[in-house]
DNA sequence: TGTAAATCGGATATTTTTATCCTATTTAAA
DNA sequence: TTTAAATAGGATAAAAATATCCGATTTACA
């Protein structure tokens, strides 16, 4: 559903947001089990879209462009692997030019349900921290009490 | 973000449930823009995952094995596509062992987001009538109030 | 009972996504 | 100013998704 790619590069910045020091291919990838040469190619995309910072040569690295709480994940996916939303019939069926058929139409309104919340979401929101983890444990617990 | 072979399939599925009889595979490809060939495939799938029944033979082709009313969209996309659901840490990471980090809890409930939409919409739903493109056109006209 | 129409399913081709590798360029520091 | 460490980016490989093709099997009907 989310392509590999995309997931790369949310982890790649989730690494960044939670480093507090520029961070080379090579750490990112230890850190994040990402293959180094493939996540390369990802932090270049993420530079381009100007998410990153890089720098060369000794002591260079990639590092956020800005603050995880300014950063959402809709941003990074679509620098990657844009969520394509539908806006015209696949089928060019003339009866479809104005409006969508009634099953892109529902199909659409599943992107934009999934583009909504990648925008509501930032970097900082789902960082790996002591805290994050605390209050997935606490939402966890009571999902448990609900399910059993 | 949705596979070829889902859309593929919805369409196919829309199309046994706005026919009024038994579809050849041609038939089908002809009325849903799908490449006979690779249709073929996903209506076998369809066929094993019992959402078809088919049958061999002059007069042979495909029909719903349900009421449209009575097949969900999640249905027909599990069946050649399933939407997989993040229930362990992709990573392997021993402290995620327990509950998922952050990130994977935030696109898995992205993923749960798509599957509660898919899950709630029937393949009736989703039918290209003159009814419910008229719901559509309505809705579409009151978003154009709103917008403008 | 033969024939034509249809699905079934395997083999293969093509395209896209994912991944690897190598050379060029930049940069800091000895 | 040389060297080592780093990104940039192109070429290529491997894997997965999409697509094509064809022979085998089933089935209705003349």
């Amino acid at each position: 559903m989310i392509s590999q790619t995309a997931e790369y590069a949310l982890r790649a910045a989730v690494h960044l947001a939670t480093a507090d020091s520029k961070q080379t291919v090579e750490q990112i990838a230890a850190g994040t089990q990402v293959p180094s040469g493939y996540l390369s190619k990802v932090l270049q995309s993420l530079t381009r879209a100007g998410l990153l910072c890089s720098q060369r040569g000794i002591g260079g690295g990639f590092i956020l462009a800005k603050p995880a709480t300014e950063m959402s994940v809709y941003e990074v996916v679509q620098a990657v692997d844009p969520i394509q939303r539908i806006v015209k019939c696949p089928l060019g069926l003339a009866a479809h030019e104005t409006y969508l058929c009634p099953l892109h139409k529902g199909l659409d309104d599943a992107m934009s349900l999934i583009e909504a919340q990648f925008r509501g979401t930032t970097i900082a929101a789902v960082m790996d921290t002591p805290e994050a983890n605390e209050k997935l444990r606490s939402a966890g617990a009571s999902l448990k009490v609900l399910n059993s």
